[in-house]
RNA sequence: GCCGGGAUGGUGAAAUUGGCAGACACAAGGGACUUAAAAUCCCUCGGAGGAAACUCCGUGCCGGUUCGAGUCCGGCUCCCGGCACCA
């Protein structure tokens, strides 16, 4: 009998649809909500997508054998600017070129047979959705978490837009890895600073969650604890120069101050400053140049005096103010207090420029001296040099000092975290329209909610080669609108946002799709939430996860969402490289497309090899001399399985059984077992061996014509469903079945038969193996001893009586000798 | 520099958490079938020695704990990711 994968697929295909085997019940017992993350397409869906929805198909299936109601949906991002790129290399239209890709990938992911329910398909870049990204912003807006801001931001040159702080990697552009450059402009951000310790607080909840993720958000939110101490210009109190550190224990030892050259003190006190042309000419080189050449580590650090005195409140001393630009403007209050002897980049400052140095911490085994010191000392010790603090420990010292500056009214205990705001407007036309008017009367008004959504402008109307401002910004009918609070002309804002918004909350759209009125019910939502699994790759760990937290934490607190955390557990799968180890891309050449597979070996095929080559969480180097072992297992299956079909079908009692009808009663039954053990912990790659050794030994097995058998194949059958889902419906119906076997229930095994009777003991000399022994499970230790040392190798070395004999039941005996 | 993860045959990988290292595959070699090839089936397959029985060595390196270590502890090396002047 020939397995013909193509005619399988195609009826099967058919069969499902007819079925509506995928669709979403309405009223679920048993809830799961399966998600992958979903695509954003620049061609068809390639093979690392397929990777990641083989495994969320496996886990729908094999959690629909085991009775759950699921919800499985899926989407595509589908704003952004590799769209634009192409209507600008091409003469394309990005909503065409978009709806082209979406109808591959659509048709593909169909031909694959991923159990998702379309008809909650949802598309970011339809008016029906980006509808409610805009009532979001709105929503945020009114809560003060939505605002406007002049400040330096990262800018992609290439892209001619900003980016988000997430979006730059190693001082370079996500997308097309120009190096960033700063500029000062009005952008658009949200405040996620303002739940950063709930970002981080709830990290600690998410026990399903990978612990390298949960560390990369916990790092790169930073929460650092310390002070702000707030200093004051010598000559002029009322200017106050606030600082944040995380060692208010040494403040005693400042000799100088330091900060931000593109600081606004800086422009603002420059006429008050002895060295005001040296400042300038310092300033603007600094900021000519970009993130990589000012970060670039092995620089020595510079910067110039300003010639202003600042007065350390602690103790009255006056100190010098410098600007320099390894301070940061972006962390903390963008200036810092200086304490050589106690921060290694001080140090290095104050060495080059030739400024004091003053210890007052001293560790607690030996004695600083200054003129020995060729780094700072960072670790704790006593306090010295301290005023009212010497003797106190450094650690203790940290708290009391920020007390003390409480007390006094000159700082307080704070927090500071590395996470910036999410800047999210783009300069591009491709995105959801930032749904704001510009009233010269009334400044910022939102769009009227019975507005929405702010369409984006017919593309004819619009020249998409980036200018470094928005494209919607020369189009006139867009942009003049009345102001919806005192009907003056205004302007609407040009500005498009990040695409990272629109994938921020669609996993709370998928539960209520197609809801006009709201952005979903909260029913709906209290039916599925949260995500029960969530699977994607790992480079979303400081991006997407967390901004997608931060929208359900938002509509939490809206009351629209029931659940304050969008996923309960979260996988990340390995990526799919070549057999060289080199990630594969169209550009390389050796991108294995997943089209061109369902036609060579089958849907199947190709699933059991992906699942088969590593563990979902490694990467996989996909081998296409590889492949033949799963398309041999499957054949192997399929003729062994309909030859067992045609057997009738009878009852039988397991304990009336022997020979090879035992034999193979007890092979499935042990390999129900191992099979359901590892795909309960994802190992797909050894329930696929476990089911090799299976048919091998079923194949080898000389009586396969009784309903041991043929029950015993119809069980496998079941156990190769998730795996090769079309393969299995074909083998299903032919042994009598007339529903799907996704409706039918995984098996469960036989406690008895997977007990062995008989076990092999290892025996061992001085933890050396020496020979092996066959016994009954139950032989009480004496005999097994015995009969160990009778083995003739055992013989030779037990020359003298064992000092010890260690025995384990059922794995292993071990003389000392 | 800091924080993660990893290193097991020619290759992808297994190893019930301290108990037979290399399951299951791929590749390779040999054989059967065939006019021939493909397909299929069978055998060998970590290294060294040995006709064989069997022996020695072997999980990145060095040391330790233990009757027994791929697994635990201490110290390294290399690879891969993340962060990178965060005060």
């Amino acid at each position: 009998m020939k397995y013909s994968y193509k005619e399988i697929e195609a009826k099967w295909r058919k069969r499902w649809k007819e079925w509506k085997l995928y669709d979403t019940p309405q009223t679920p017992e048993k809830k799961f909500y399966q998600l992958e993350m979903f695509p954003y397409l620049s061609g068809d869906i390639h093979i690392g997508h397929f990777r990641n929805y083989v495994i969320g198909d496996f886990v729908w299936r094999y959690k629909k054998m085991h009775g759950y109601d699921l919800l499985h949906p899926f989407g595509y991002d589908a704003f952004g600017i590799p769209a634009e790129e192409a209507a600008i290399k091409r003469g394309a239209s990005p909503r065409k070129w978009t709806d082209e890709n979406l109808a591959t990938g659509t048709q593909t992911l169909k031909a694959l047979g991923i159990s998702y329910d379309w008809s909650r398909e949802v598309r970011t870049c339809d008016p029906d959705y980006y509808k409610w990204t805009q009532w979001l912003f709105i929503k945020l807006f009114g809560k003060g978490l939505a605002y406007r801001d002049t400040s330096l931001v990262n800018w992609c040159p290439s892209c001619n837009t900003v980016l988000a702080n997430e979006q730059v990697i190693g001082g370079k552009c996500w997308r097309c890895e120009a190096v960033v450059e700063k500029r000062e402009l009005e952008q658009w951000f949200f405040k996620i600073t303002s739940y950063a310790q709930r970002l981080l607080r709830n990290l600690d909840r998410l026990k399903d969650w990978p612990e390298p993720v949960k560390i990369m958000q916990r790092n790169w939110i930073g929460r650092s604890e310390g002070a702000e101490l707030v200093f004051e210009l010598k000559d002029n109190p009322d200017v106050k120069l606030p600082i944040f550190t995380t060692r208010p224990d040494t403040v005693y030892g400042v000799t100088f101050m330091a900060i931000a050259p593109e600081h606004k003190l800086v422009s603002k006190l420059l006429e008050q400053m002895p060295n005001k042309e040296e400042v300038i000419a310092y300033r603007d080189a600094a900021l000519a140049k970009s993130e990589i050449e000012r970060m670039a580590e092995d620089r020595e650090k510079d910067g110039v005096d300003t010639g202003l005195r600042v007065r350390n409140p602690f103790n009255n001393e006056d100190v010098q103010l410098w600007v320099a630009d390894y301070v940061l403007a972006s962390y903390g209050t963008g200036m810092v207090m200086a304490v050589p002897a106690h921060d290694q980049r001080d140090f290095e400052f104050a060495k080059r420029y030739g400024i004091p140095i003053k210890i007052v911490i001293q560790p607690p085994d030996r004695e600083l001296k200054l003129e020995e010191m060729e780094a700072a000392y960072v670790d704790p010790g006593v306090m010295v040099n301290s005023g009212p603090f010497d003797g106190i420990s450094s650690v203790e010292g940290i708290r009391k000092v920020a007390e003390y500056a409480a007390d006094k009214d000159f700082g307080k205990p704070a927090v500071s975290y590395r996470l910036r705001d999410w800047l999210i407007s783009r300069q591009r036309y491709w995105g959801a329209p930032i749904p704001m008017i510009h009233c010269p009367k009334c400044g910022m008004v939102p769009v009227p909610d019975e507005e929405l959504p702010v369409l984006l402008p017919d593309e004819s109307k619009v020249d998409f080669v980036p200018k470094g401002r928005s494209p919607l910004e020369s189009v006139r009918e867009f942009m003049s609108v009345r102001c919806p609070k005192c009907g003056a002309d205004a302007k609407r804002d040009a500005d498009t946002m990040d695409t990272f918004v629109d994938s921020a909350w669609y996993h709370l759209r998928y539960v209520d799709p197609h809801n006009e009125k709201v952005i979903f019910s909260k029913s709906e939502a209290e039916k599925w939430l949260p995500i029960d699994l969530y699977i994607g790759g790992a480079e979303h760990a400081t991006g997407h996860l967390l901004y997608f937290r931060f929208m359900t934490m938002f509509l939490y607190d809206l009351g629209i969402c029931p659940v304050e955390e969008p996923a309960a557990r979260l996988f990340n799968h390995g990526m799919v490289l070549d057999e060289q180890g080199d990630v594969m891309s169209k550009s390389k050449g050796n991108a294995i497309s997943p089209r061109e597979l369902i036609d060579r070996i089958g849907v199947d095929a190709a699933r059991v090899a992906m699942l088969f080559f590593a563990p979902p969480g490694h990467e996989v180097l996909w081998s296409e001399k590889g492949i033949k072992g799963s398309t041999r297992f499957l054949e192997r299956i399929y003729a062994e399985a309909m030859t067992a079909a045609q057997i009738e079908a009878k009852d039988y009692d397991p304990a009336q059984l022997e020979g090879d009808e035992l034999a193979i009663y007890r092979a499935i039954h042990k390999t129900i077992k191992q099979v359901t053990d590892d795909c309960n912990e994802m190992g797909y790659n050894t329930a696929i061996a476990r089911m090799m050794e299976f048919v091998s030994l079923y194949a080898n097995s000389e009586t396969k014509t009784s309903a041991v058998a043929r029950d015993a194949m119809e069980k496998l059958t079941k156990l190769i469903a998730p795996f090769a889902p079309f393969l299995a419906e074909e083998l299903w119906e032919a042994f009598g079945n007339k529903d799907s076997v996704f409706n039918s229930q995984w098996p469960n095994y036989d406690k008895g038969a997977v007990v062995e009777e008989a076990v092999t003991i290892v025996v061992q000399v001085n933890g050396k193996l020496r020979g092996k022994l066959e016994v009954s499970k139950d032989a009480p230790k004496d005999e097994v001893i015995a009969a160990a040392r009778e083995i003739e190798v055992v013989k030779g070395y037990l020359t003298t009586k064992p000092k010890k004999t260690i025995y384990v039941p059922g794995r292993l005996v071990n003389f000392v000798v």
